[in-house]
DNA sequence: CTGTTAGCGCTTTCAT
DNA sequence: ATGAAAGCGCTAACAG
């Protein structure tokens, strides 16, 4: 019977490679990591041969300890699966990788884990976090969010907030506003006038921008928004469904028979993100009402998926990509930039393109 | 002029907490991050008051140099923004937290980054790396994948391929076959007999393994299926939307002009995957053709938006997340238990639930 | 150009 | 129960 020999068997150190090389491991350091070489011609091909044969990989930890930083962000979003954090994850990937940076994705729906969550992070020292959470702007957590923040950046981290910054810290954003706008203008246009609004949590900072730009640009038509007509949620498909199911059950959806708008019901559902409105659409037609024909629909954000539901939803599109891009973008650039305008605290970061409707089927013409 | 004193200030460290709490760096240790804590309850006092004075964050590095491993594992997709891994990742990063794990996303499209990535992520110590990747089973990097992998595994680390493992180690696996075989049955008997499918690279294990399955029904069936309708194209929205688009300038689509099924053109698509199958219905209706009613349409996998498109499609159910907690449970387990069963090299990890049918309005019967 | 030698922050025997 | 000290694997001065 063997011997006990199959037992984990530890990676070649530095150490191995310098002495299968025969050079100092200061050398063989040199030649695999450091960045100016200046190592004569022999002594590089010989630790390069001998990290080949032994396999060698730096062990990312023990660089990290010995240089005081290691080359990763981290990001953080309340659900993966959201197409939403995907498309923006995919930004903040993407460029990360471009810089030879690995991104570690956490997962924090609430704003305690959120919190808990940024705690474990800075434990990893990493070059920045990136926060693309998207509930509650005032939450008991909040202060011990925005301390732990502050000291993140005092040991030199960069904290970056995605869309939804409810604390002084950068932020990529985008004119929430003029999207809300233009898609209000649109619907009046378009000769809508009885709309229902889908909103998230009043705490939440995108929505209540969206929200006040698409009231500014009814109001200014002349159109009185249905108390009843105003569901709240989170941002998300099943809220989104929810709340059309609600609005059936309540009898408020059928012309006639609704309380909404004097007995005539809505006309369109004005949902201020893409999610809420495709779960929405869902739902209209659980209740035998034809989205976009018997009530248009529209959403914000332009998910990828906007365009395959049917009728495709008419939205306001949202670079995510390059917002993540962005994010990373800021994290990795000169850390003294803010100095001459008063400090970083406060930067907001504008992604060139503007947010403009994408106008698709939902929302035809009355 | 104040002495330039707004440089990065390092975070506290164990030692600082030690001193100011005044016992060892030993027993801080002990109190802030050791197991079994054999503490005085006064120095455990102590120290927690002197660690959140500080405001003490472990440095997560050291920690992982000190103990030889890190307590996170590396997860390999090749899009994070497609349905599919999204939710794969989702029950990854979910299972992960719940064992105070972190997880590291890295995106590798093809066999080359796929391999950087590994490489990469060993260098990161991680006790696992799973593997959601979706093409290519035979690439040139495919023999330097499989020993970098070994290496991997012999240092103590585990390597799992998801759904799609072309590689001798333990894979999360379904059965594609007996769910390919329960979408074909349906398209039979709802009596379509002129399919065209939209299949993914030969060389990829999970389309191939679909394709079969469908085949050999159809083959019971009588149903002899046309070459020309068998489109090839990664497994993405727009290669559905693609070979759809290219099947209608080719005049296949329609019938009568149509060269396939004797000028009868298809009645129906067979995609072995969601957001292909997703893609195709857009292309369709780019075409005046109304899926689901003029041509029936299946996918594969169940992704979350596919019950929001429309018509709702008809498709494969799989426990994506499921799937990806599983990866994590792999990992995790016992390092021992394979040996019994002759090594864990093989191991397949079935999920619980069975690839059932899920039956929605994309395939209506004939 | 290259080797020596301190650390980096933390864990973990080994004594006490 | 607690302190002293030896690393973990690697980087970065600092001398040659």
């Amino acid at each position: 019977m063997a011997v006990q020999n199959d037992k984990a068997q530890s990676p070649a150190t530095l150490m191995d490679v310098a002495k299968e090389a025969q050079v100092s491991i200061a050398t063989a350091s040199r030649v695999l990591n450091g960045s100016t070489r200046k190592v004569r011609n022999q002594s590089y091909v010989k630790v390069m041969e001998a990290a080949t044969k032994l396999n060698y990989r730096p062990n990312a930890y023990a660089q990290a300890v010995a240089k005081g930083t290691a080359p990763n962000i981290v990001l953080l979003v309340s659900d993966i699966s959201d197409p939403y954090f995907a498309s923006v994850s995919q930004g903040v990937v993407k460029a990360a990788a471009e810089r030879g940076i690995s991104v570690t994705i956490g997962v924090a729906a609430t704003p305690h884990e959120e919190l808990e969550a940024v705690r474990k992070s800075v434990s990893t020292r990493p070059r920045g976090i990136i926060i693309s959470e998207s509930e509650y702007t005032d939450a008991p957590e909040r202060q011990a969010l925005q301390t732990e923040l502050t000291q993140y950046e005092a040991s030199g981290g960069r904290a970056v907030f995605v869309l939804n910054r409810n604390l002084p810290f950068p932020a990529v954003d985008m004119a929430n506003d003029v999207g809300a706008r233009a898609i209000a203008k649109l619907i009046v246009d378009s000769g809508y006038t009885r709309p229902a609004i889908l909103k998230g949590d009043d705490a939440h900072r995108s929505s209540k921008e969206r929200l006040a730009g698409v009231m500014e640009v009814l109001d200014e038509a002349g159109i009185t928004v249905d108390p009843k007509a105003v569901a709240n949620g989170k941002f998300s498909r099943t809220d989104g469904y929810a709340a059309v199911m609600q609005m059936a059950r309540s009898g408020l959806l059928k012309p006639g028979e609704g309380a909404l708008y004097d007995g005539k019901g809505i006309d369109s559902i004005i949902a201020l993100n893409d999610v809420m409105a495709i779960g929405a659409m869902t739902a209209l037609r659980a209740n035998g009402i034809e989205p976009g024909r018997e009530i248009g629909v529209t959403g914000f954000g332009d998910i990828p998926y906007s365009a395959d539901v049917f009728p495709p939803l008419t939205t306001v599109h949202l670079p995510l990509a390059e917002m993540g891009q962005a994010a990373v973008d800021s994290i990795l650039s000169n850390r003294d930039d803010g100095e001459a305008t008063g400090g970083t605290a406060n930067r907001l970061i504008y992604v060139q393109s503007a947010p403009d409707v994408v106008l698709r089927g939902s929302l035809p013409r009355r």
